[in-house]
RNA sequence: GGAGAGAUGGCCGAGAGGUCGAAGGCGCCUGACUCGAAAUCAGGUUUACGGGCAACCGUAACGGGGGUUCGAAUCCCUCUCUCUCCGCCA
């Protein structure tokens, strides 16, 4: 959510800003609008109130002393008409006022490049060999399934389209490739390692900004009030929801290992075969709770966080950064890293970065307490996938391939895979 | 799932229709004393929103929502959460 006071204040500003994510003009308009007349009778009301308050109070002291209170109510009765009066409109206006706000997009950052979709991103750098086969690559799906360690087709007798099973050395390569990214995070990089609900509340949702637009990406346990969560950023980032922190403290960075669910409506034809999108998938998510001043330092941080694994397995990648139209709702600065996929000979996306500055924390109440006293403040909110385990599974596999049809496992993950160091047909 | 108890400021804890934004204690901040510190003493110490250049003023908040009343932390309804006991289960 944005600061309304921005909005006061620099209207203008924020229409432009907003543009730039192809966000229309008239939603902000019509938030200033209200907002002044909201202003207006929230003033208007207070004031009646006070008056009310003020005989109240003389009513107790006339009882008191045990004189006539009578010719008091009548007076008080027709400010009790107009402060129901009032009440209502000033709640109207609220509830407008907030169903608005909310569906209001976070602001870019002024070194996002501008654009209206992902043609206008920007390459940051590339990083590591692209490998040349003296035959064709195969794509992970049908390395997998020939190896025996990936089950499309019973995953989808169970579950149907977009689901996996992971069998033998599959299963244990993606476990262990999920312990091999905690321990780097945990070890090397600073973050404490937490396990959050994979079911939450709306409220969550909410705070982090997947709803209330984006109830259709999400799968709702019909039985309850349940959602399952579509990234670990929900639990995490909600962990300080309505808390007030200690600025020694911050920057805060957790990393959570935690299945993701998403329904991937609208996705329909794209990426069908194989394991690129599923609606179950395993990553290992980075959430840091950062000073204001300090985000964008921590944004650079958490990025190199995750390359590092990708480093560490030596596949290629490169970053990009998005421009203003492909970001997310939520995002004010967003950095993708792209694994390369001999297969499809492309980089696919296998990160995500995000500042969010004080967006979710807003929604979300998470503040700190300055040092030096003053005013609670919001804190800035970063996450970033360390990586997605099914796309890292994926490129291991694409990128590791043999042309016998052996995957070998980079040396990182051996100690992981009691030695393993090739996965073979049997 | 059944029965009961509870939720008050950063923390503990009083308060049982008006003088309560809320006693008292702890903590924290400032000052005095001290070479300095501890101890002691004095004062201060919630948040959000609106108005104001500001001093400050107003409104709201005692788990959430609703109600009774001129007036609610206090009475009523409801929801959530926590604890205890029983059942069930990994």
């Amino acid at each position: 959510m944005l600061d309304i006071q921005r909005i006061r204040s620099n209207k203008e500003e924020v229409i432009e800003l907003l543009s730039r994510k192809g966000f229309e003009e008239q939603t902000i308009v019509d938030i200033f609008n209200l907002d002044n007349e909201w202003r207006k009778s929230i003033s208007d009301l207070e004031n009646i109130k006070a008056k009310k308050n003020n005989l109240s109070k003389e009513i107790g002291k006339l009882k008191r002393e045990g004189k006539e209170t009578e010719p008091l109510f009548k007076e008080i009765e027709n400010l009790s008409k107009d402060i129901a009066n009032y009440e209502k409109e000033v709640k109207e206006k609220e509830e407008k006022i907030n169903l608005l706000m909310l569906t209001v997009p976070n602001t870019p950052h002024p070194s996002v490049p501008v654009g209206r979709d992902e043609t206008s991103n920007r390459e940051e750098k590339r990083w590591g060999e692209i490998k040349s086969f003296d035959f064709e690559p195969k794509g992970h799906d049908e390395i997998g399934e020939s190896l025996s360690i990936v089950d499309f087709k019973r995953a989808a007798k169970i579950s149907g389209a977009r689901f996996v099973v992971y069998k033998g050395l599959g299963a244990k390569l993606e476990r262990a490739l999920i312990t091999f990214m905690l321990d780097v995070h945990t070890k090397e990089n600073g973050y404490l390692e937490v396990l959050p609900p994979y079911l939450v509340k709306a409220q969550a949702l909410y705070g982090t900004g997947n709803l209330p637009k984006f109830e259709a990406d999400l799968f709702k346990i019909s039985s309850s009030d349940f959602y399952l969560i579509p990234t670990a950023e929900v639990p995490v980032t909600n962990l300080h929801r309505e808390e007030i922190l200690n600025e020694e403290s911050l920057p805060i960075s957790y990393c959570a290992f935690t299945p993701c669910f998403r329904s991937e409506a609208g996705s329909y034809g794209k990426d069908t075969k194989g394991m690129i999108r599923q609606h179950q998938f395993h990553k290992v998510e980075l959430v840091k709770f950062s000073h204001p001043d300090d985000s964008y330092n921590q944004l650079e941080k958490l990025t190199l966080d995750a390359e590092k694994i990708l480093e560490y397995l030596k596949l290629p990648y490169r970053r990009i950064t998005l421009s203003s139209g492909d970001m997310s709702f939520s995002s004010a600065k967003t950095y993708d890293l792209e694994v390369y996929l001999p297969s499809q000979k492309t980089y696919r996306e296998i990160s995500s970065c995000s500042n969010f500055e004080d967006f979710q924390a807003r929604r979300a109440d998470i503040r700190f307490k300055p040092k030096g006293g003053g005013k609670t403040r919001f804190v800035h909110t970063l996450n970033g996938s360390g990586l997605a385990v099914g796309r890292t599974f994926v490129a291991i596999v694409e990128n590791y391939q043999q042309k016998d049809g052996s995957v070998i496992i980079p040396d990182v993950l051996r100690k992981y895979l009691d030695g393993v160091d090739v996965i073979e047909r049997v």
